[in-house]
DNA sequence: AAGTATCCATTTA
DNA sequence: TAAATGGATACTT
């Protein structure tokens, strides 16, 4: 894994030949980061993944944070969803900044109207939270729903992003 | 068979 | 008006 120092903390990448394939969030919580536990990927395998790829990964995370639309979106590998995450992953990759969607409208989104539950089950087992914008999924009437991150994080992304919602 | 980051209608305070 | 409840629902492990 490959530790990314940010303004919010060390978030964690994940690589494949494909592309950024997991993020993980600070584990120390919003405002402290620690490395001390942190295991990292030898400088061999660190070596194999393109430096463009964790340049674009650095500059979109940043984007996110700081509530601007990303400039550079680096290569994502959801290859190891189900067909049905990989559905609603790319759907949720289509909200624009500043705009959000109910796990029902995803669910009619990927053709199944009445799926919204199993929608929320697939943004849980989103593995690039971020980038796939996994924030920008409310429940019904503008309520927060959940958050993989912790719902404060989603609130800090959504208030950043201008997004107005319940609670 | 159980567990969800749901949704809607309905009840209850 | 808000919280609680129960049933229907689709997908994953």
């Amino acid at each position: 894994m490959i530790p990314l120092q940010t303004s919010d903390g060390l978030f964690l990448a994940s690589f494949s030949e494909r592309g950024l394939a997991r993020l993980e969030f600070p584990t120390a919580g919003p405002a402290g980061a620690d490395s001390a536990h942190v295991v990292p990927q030898t400088a061999a395998a660190v070596l194999r993944v393109p430096t463009a790829w964790i340049r674009a990964v650095r500059s979109a995370v940043a984007c996110v944070l700081a509530g601007r639309d990303i400039e550079e979106m680096p290569p994502l590998d959801i290859s190891a969803g189900t067909e049905f995450q990989q559905q609603v992953w790319e759907a949720m990759r289509t909200i624009p900044r500043g705009k959000t969607r109910s796990y029902g409208e995803l669910a009619s989104q990927v053709g199944r109207p009445r799926g919204a539950q199993a929608v929320g089950q697939a943004c849980g087992a989103n593995p690039i939270p971020l980038l796939i914008p996994c924030h920008r999924v409310l429940a019904a009437h503008g309520k927060l729903g959940g958050f993989s991150g912790g719902l404060d994080w989603k609130r800090r992304l959504l208030e950043r992003e201008g997004t107005s919602f319940l609670f």
